[in-house]
RNA sequence: GGCGGCGUAGCCAAGUGGUAAGGCAGAGGUCUGCAAAACCUUUAUUCAUCGGUUCGAUUCCGAUCGCCGCCUCCA
């Protein structure tokens, strides 16, 4: 059974999905204002993570990821560099797609822009606007969190004692509103040039948090299962949107809320100004492989704050590489036919495991714990001939089972090699046949010149790339 | 100022009221012509510090130190 923390309770509950065998699930995406640092791709794998598991269980996933491509910091970047909203984003959503895919995370069924959804945001601060829950204001559009008196169930924020503190901070241009916690659905424009629409409730833009309210509703339904993001939209961001949409349907908005720790770079916040700011380019352009970046970013739950560190993200080079081989090994094993009882009970054991740890609460630190006991325990069997036919398809199944889940593994396509590497292999076979060592070295040296690194194992030689 | 999280071996870390998973690195060994890979053994009497509760605490409570986050359209 599948447990997991829910933020609306601060508790760890049992996931019942609304309807049988199906599950909607919306995860705020980025803001496509530059590449994406590591710190989103941490968010991207968990979101993944977490729907490859909902399938793993059967489940039916209807998985949406929005894109916020109008916000603030967008428009005066594209204003600034005299192109349209779309021209600046367009470079770095094909950017995120790129690094989505290397990162092995997939896509999600539906993404809808921002600027693709004006119509269903403006109808949806209409119906606010109808049923009292957001007012005018000089050109702008509010929502009036004294109209929602459960404001504040998600965060838990204490407004009371709270905001006194905090409001030396609230920016001075906000004073129109009629209490600091209300926030804006539409913006009027602050001058001609910025971009806007024309709409039935005037020109301007949306504010942030309207657009994951409409567009969740829009391809999920009013209630939907599971909500996601990272851990700082919980306020405001996640909060408003309960507003709004709980304000607009007077129906729950969302079941289950699930946050995603931020990650720590050499132990301290990631920021520019400390010089540890690094995007998921940054770190592929140091030598290291999507894959161990992918594994690293995985191998400590969602619900954790992982410390990034370039000797971890080495370690993790080195265990997707082991686990690589390891099913390598596996899959080119020349098996007897029969079973061998301890090593199916063994197969047994590695998925119980496995799976008792994603059920509780995605553990994927636990699950991947398993798989290494697992490996070691089939390595020594196939070292000693242990391994027979229907263990090694048994196990080659349920190899595809985890990294249906989490992955890691890489594709198990043996390509061929070229006429002329794979002569060179040959000659250096007849040549330790020959106990001529000398040139077999020379060979051996060659060829990993040229990337091939050659293993020579009892049924003959393996070879891989570097 | 308000609220929350964390501090476990050289590194990344899981975990629990009953005596410390896993990975990387290190040491020794098996195998091998050598190497690589794999495997075996080994590496925290101890879980930031100090008190308290308990038969028993790393796990619960309190204090202290350190780090991180939210209260600012930052994942």
């Amino acid at each position: 059974m599948l447990r997991f923390r829910n933020t609306l309770s601060g508790r760890i509950e049992e996931f019942h999905p609304m309807r049988e065998g199906e599950v909607r699930f919306y995860y705020c995406g980025p803001t496509v204002w530059d590449y994406g640092h590591i710190g989103n791709f941490r968010s991207a794998v968990a979101a993944d993570i977490l729907r490859r598991y909902l399938k793993f269980k059967g489940y039916q996933v209807t998985h949406v990821m929005n894109i916020t491509d109008v916000e603030d910091r967008i428009i005066a970047k594209s204003q600034a560099a005299g192109v349209t909203i779309d021209d600046y984003t367009a470079k770095y959503i094909d950017a995120l797609w790129e690094d989505f895919d290397a990162l092995g995370c997939e896509r999600p069924d539906i993404v809808p822009r921002a600027t693709r959804h004006i119509p269903e945001m403006v109808s949806l601060i209409q119906s606010l606007l109808e049923t009292n829950h957001a007012y005018r204001s000089e050109g702008s559009i509010y929502y009036r969190i004294a109209s929602f008196p459960e404001y504040g169930k998600l965060s838990k924020i204490n407004f009371a004692g709270n905001i006194a503190g905090a409001s030396e901070r609230v920016d001075t241009d906000k004073y129109e509103k009629e209490d600091a916690r209300d926030f804006a659905l539409w913006k009027e424009p602050s001058s001609e040039t910025e971009p806007s629409w024309d709409t039935e409730i005037g020109r301007g833009r949306p504010g942030w948090h309207i657009e994951c309210s409409a567009m969740s509703m829009k391809y999920l339904g009013e209630t939907f299962d599971i909500h996601a993001g990272g851990i700082d939209l919980v306020f405001p961001h996640h909060e408003n949107e309960i507003a709004q949409s709980e304000g607009a349907t007077g129906k729950q908005f969302v079941r289950y809320w699930i946050h995603f720790e931020h990650l720590k770079v050499e132990g301290e916040t990631m920021s520019k100004s400390k010089g540890n700011y690094y995007t998921f380019r940054d770190i592929t352009a140091k030598g290291f492989s999507a894959a161990a970046i992918r594994y690293f970013l995985l191998s400590v739950p969602y619900n954790k704050q992982l410390n990034f560190t370039f000797d971890a993200l080495a370690g993790a080079e080195k265990t997707v590489n082991s686990l690589r081989d390891f099913r390598a090994r596996l899959s080119e094993a020349k098996t007897e036919p029969g079973l061998n009882p301890a090593l199916h009970e063994t197969t047994e054991i590695a998925l119980r495991e496995f799976e008792a740890g994603m059920d509780d609460d995605f553990n994927t630190s636990v699950a991947l714990a398993a798989i290494h006991d697992l490996s070691r325990v089939v390595n020594t069997s196939l070292a000693r001939k242990q391994l027979k036919e229907e263990n090694q398809r048994e196990l080659l199944g349920l190899l595809d089972r985890f990294d249906s889940v989490l992955n890691i593994f890489g594709n198990d396509q043996r390509e061929m090699l070229d006429s002329e590497v794979q002569s060179l292999i040959d000659e250096r076979q007849e040549a330790r046949r020959r106990r001529d060592f000398a040139r077999a070295d020379q060979i051996r040296v060659e060829l990993l010149e040229r990337g091939i690194v050659l293993e020579d194992t009892k049924d003959g030689v393996r070879w891989k790339r570097k």
